[in-house]
RNA sequence: GCGAGCGUGGUGAAAUUGGUAGACACGCCAGACUUAGGAUCUGGUGCCGCAAGGUUUGAGAGUUCGAGUCUCUCCGCUCGCACCA
């Protein structure tokens, strides 16, 4: 009994069967398949050190209780296809595939339901596993992963420890976005337009202690370390832009009292990218929450006003203060700074729209060259000057490279030059140094949840923070009461009794457990490192496994990963390099990014809307092999694209068309053009592929089957080679076919077909023949035909004679098997 | 405002990177076989025109023998960041 034959013991058996079927009966032949491909192990792969790597990877999901979207196929497919094609191209491929388990919504259907989290997501794996599988997708799934796993985040805690040991990890009261109905921290990332990302609730400031991570210590190598890799120029200048460089000068101006008598000998710092336009500064201005403020409130002639419009700024959110295009503030009465280039005293105010959290909170004002200090001028009633020749600020700000002018030593210096001279200046008096800057903020680590891996830190009154022993990891989750944070805000791991208190492992004096729980970007900071090896219990991942196939070579996924996931994981990825734990100082060679599949009406699919598609209709109604072929096809590969059930049924009848195909084959020899339109289809596959042109690598195949069709028989040559180049797109056909030509091998298993650029040639091309540019008429020339012989021949052209009569040729351009311009 | 990208038929889109614009597919039209099925097959289909022919890649200019592709100006759209000094 053989199951490829559909339980018959002979090929021959087999086929008195089928004779019977002439429609494409992919409910049993996808199963069929499926079935064989998880019996012979067809995707299981190990180290082979003779045999070239190659690691794909897509982001994993988050298992929602909603299942698979129709966009997750479409990254999954498209690496599939890629996957599928570099295994029969003879690569060792590790295509893997898991779950990133811990989040937001397992929880609140925990609090809503009272079902344990471990429970819900459980369920959810098994139904998203149910769903690939019935794909097709070539994953390796004994490496399937999961970070809600103890024996996947003993490894996160482990890191994490390390990261607190290096003293990358610290705890910190800063004030943090606090959602008021999730009762949680926000990273920056987590908040959009003020709001909530995931209940939309506005999100206010609230001081806390928070687990950070110091990412900005890799700030510079996060962006200059980008230059090596190959990544599209949208996620490049993402990053670039998230981190937010700018390079400029600190610079300390003294605080005087009205009169010019120095203020405690007190000196404010502040940040500029514009330290050559210090002769133009007219004012000062600091945040509402600098500490100079309260600080010195009794030496300013306005307390209270200042104090009102102080707790006026607490009260706005970030995005309120993001919408006034008014600008206000109000002056520090009785203290005046010195600018340190001309010793003029300037009036110092405090205003919303200068930041705490960037520069030093101090900003000099030089409205002349730049807007918002010009708003401000404007409203204030502050001098406005120019240091630019020739610039215009009678409307606006002026910006441009031009000889300083009102700059004293900086005079007739244009930017650059003037910029290199003032910090000169200042560093050689002692008030000044060059300084970079970025918008990146250290990333808040602590999450006041449940449903995520606990921060494996216990608090010693005698001896602060300590790691717990590594031989006490995994840290599991503790079991608690109910999934509510407290009315702290604390999370629920605080109600977790026995749990919470240990010993200090330094001392042995009692101790309280951390409650917070890592962000949901934890463990998918590293998963792509589990993959290489991800049943060891002696570490994240071995040595020789890490050599063997780190980096990933090609890494897909989300847009809306760009910022964050890719960040925080290139980052973490550094960090352990830096520790000696990986080889590499990136994790990925190659990142693209799909587009997003919309609804038909070119909405985004959702939930309340009702116009979500489910893969599991379409892999009834068509099969899998049409729905992974129609996501390919559906346009390029980087855009949005929109769902169109039209356009799905044009695959489904080509999918059908190539199992019509099998009953025209014959045992006949290929004629040249044949061959020809054979080895021009496994070019431009080939091609198409590897670029990632899969919409037209469909187009190719859909081309090459319609000369197929067009024929009385096909050779059996032709037919199995183009299975072979349909197996990364239609597995499932492929494999039916292939054992239906009476192969008993596995077609995924076979070697990719070779092109022949020679064979692909015509011997007679059609060249255009153009008088001006314009097109005119055609000419079919044989291949090699000597210039004058086609010059002759264009020249010939009834059309041509016509157009060119009474005018002089002045010139005949002939490119090679192209076209024939005749110049007149 | 800053950064990235885009603009081609009725629709989704191709174009070997400067060389016959519209491949492939959807839709539509006509026909065939059938006789209600979201079936299959054949032919046609950018626009104007009966036709010869003309004309066409958001608008305009430039470079070139030749521009969808390169350069500049303008218009429009999408995404990301956004009072980041």
């Amino acid at each position: 009994m053989n199951d490829r034959y559909n339980g018959k013991e002979t090929w021959e058996e087999w086929r008195k069967e089928w004779a019977l079927e002439d429609r494409y009966n992919f409910k049993t032949i996808e199963k069929k398949w499926q079935a064989i491909w998880d019996k012979e192990q067809a995707y299981k792969v190990e180290i082979d050190k003779n045999k070239e790597k190659f690691y794909a990877l897509v982001e994993f999901p988050y298992p929602s209780g909603a299942g698979l979207h129709v966009g997750h196929p479409r990254s999954y497919t498209a690496l599939d296809v890629i996957s599928r094609k570099k295994r029969m191209q003879g690569f060792n491929v590790l295509y893997p595939m898991g779950f990133d388990a811990f989040g937001l919504p397992a929880e609140n259907y925990a609090i809503k339901t009272g079902v344990h989290p471990a429970v819900s997501t459980k369920e959810n794996i098994a139904n998203f596993t149910r769903q690939l599988k019935s794909l097709g997708f070539s994953f390796d799934w004994d490496r399937c992963i999961s970070t809600c796993d103890p024996e996947y985040y003993k490894w996160t805690q482990w890191m994490f420890i390390k990261f607190f040991e290096k003293g990358l990890a610290y705890k910190d009261k800063i004030a943090i976005n606090w959602c008021p109905s999730c009762k949680v921290g926000l990273a920056n990332e987590e908040v959009v337009n003020g709001h909530c990302e995931r209940c939309g609730a506005e999100v206010v400031r609230k001081n806390k202690e928070q687990w950070m991570i110091a990412i900005t210590k890799y700030a510079d190598r996060l962006i200059d370390d980008l230059n090596d890799l190959d990544f599209i120029e949208r996620v490049k200048s993402q990053q670039v832009n998230w981190i937010g460089r700018s390079e400029g000068a600190e610079l300390d101006f003294e605080l005087t009292d009205k009169d010019g008598n120095a203020l405690d000998g007190k000196k404010m710092t502040v940040f500029t990218t514009r330290p050559d336009t210090t002769f133009g500064v007219t004012y000062m201005v600091l945040a509402p929450e600098h500490e100079f403020v309260q600080a010195y409130m009794s030496r300013f002639e306005n307390p209270q006003e200042v104090q009102d419009y102080v707790e006026a700024t607490a009260k706005k959110s970030d995005l309120q203060r993001n919408m006034s295009d008014d600008k206000t503030g109000v002056e520090l009465k009785g203290v005046k700074a010195k600018n340190p280039y001309t010793g003029d005293l300037i009036p110092v105010f405090i205003s919303d729209y200068v930041l705490t959290g960037y520069g030093t909170g101090a900003v000099m004002g030089m409205p002349g060259h730049d807007q918002r200090d010009y708003d401000f001028a404007k409203k204030f009633g502050l001098p406005i000057i120019s240091i630019l020749e020739g610039v215009d600020i009678s409307e606006k700000a002026g910006e441009g490279d031009a000889p300083h002018i009102n700059s004293g030593f900086l005079n007739g210096l244009k930017n650059d030059e003037a910029m290199k001279a003032a910090i000169a200046y200042a560093v050689e008096h002692g008030f000044g140094k060059s300084k970079v800057n970025f918008k990146l903020r250290d990333w808040v680590f602590s999450r006041q949840r449940y449903w995520g891996e606990p921060i494996p830190m216990v608090y010693c009154e005698h001896c602060g923070w300590q790691p717990i022993p590594e031989s006490e990891l995994p840290l599991t989750l503790p079991e608690v009461p109910d999934y509510h944070p407290n009315d702290e805000g604390e999370s629920p791991l605080s109600k977790a009794g026995d749990w919470l208190w240990t010993k200090c492992p330094k001392c042995g004096a009692k101790a309280r457990r951390e409650t917070d729980t890592m962000p949901n970007w934890a463990g998918s900071s590293w998963y792509f490192l589990r993959y290489c090896d991800p049943h060891n219990s002696e570490a994240f991942a071995s040595k020789e496994a890490l050599d063997y196939w780190m980096n990933v070579d090609w890494y897909n996924g989300g847009m809306e990963h760009t910022t964050l996931h890719l960040l925080y994981s290139r980052f973490w990825h550094k960090f352990l390099h830096d520790c000696g734990l990986v080889p590499t100082k990136e994790p990925y060679n190659r990142r693209t990014s799909h587009g997003m599949i919309l609804a038909e009406n070119g909405e985004k699919m959702s939930k309340s809307r009702g116009n979500v598609i489910n893969p599991d209709d379409i892999v009834a109604a068509y099969g899998a092999d049409t729905f992974r072929l129609y996501e390919m096809f559906i346009g390029p590969f980087e855009q949005v694209a929109m769902w169109s059930d039209e356009s799905l049924m044009g695959v489904y009848r080509f999918v059908n068309k190539i199992y019509g195909l099998f009953k025209k084959v014959a045992d006949i020899e290929p004629t040249k053009d044949d061959l020809r339109a054979m080895h021009k289809c496994i070019l431009e596959v080939t091609e198409r592929v590897d670029q990632l042109k899969l919409n037209t690598a469909v187009s190719s195949l859909m081309t090459y089957v319609n000369y197929l069709s067009g024929l009385e028989k096909v050779s059996a040559e032709l037919y199995l080679n183009l299975l072979k180049m349909l197996s990364p797109f239609t597995p499932h056909l492929a494999e039916e076919m292939w054992a239906r030509m009476g192969k008993d091998t596995l077609i995924v298993a076979e070697s990719w077909p070779v092109g022949d650029k020679t064979l692909a040639e015509d011997n007679v091309v059609t060249m255009a023949v153009q008088i001006c540019g314009k097109l005119r008429g055609t000419i079919d020339v044989a291949k090699g035909m000597p210039q004058a012989e086609i010059e002759k021949l264009a020249l010939s052209l009834d059309n041509v004679k016509r157009q060119l009569d009474g005018k002089e040729i002045r010139k005949i351009i002939v490119v090679p098997n192209k076209i024939v311009n005749i110049v007149a």
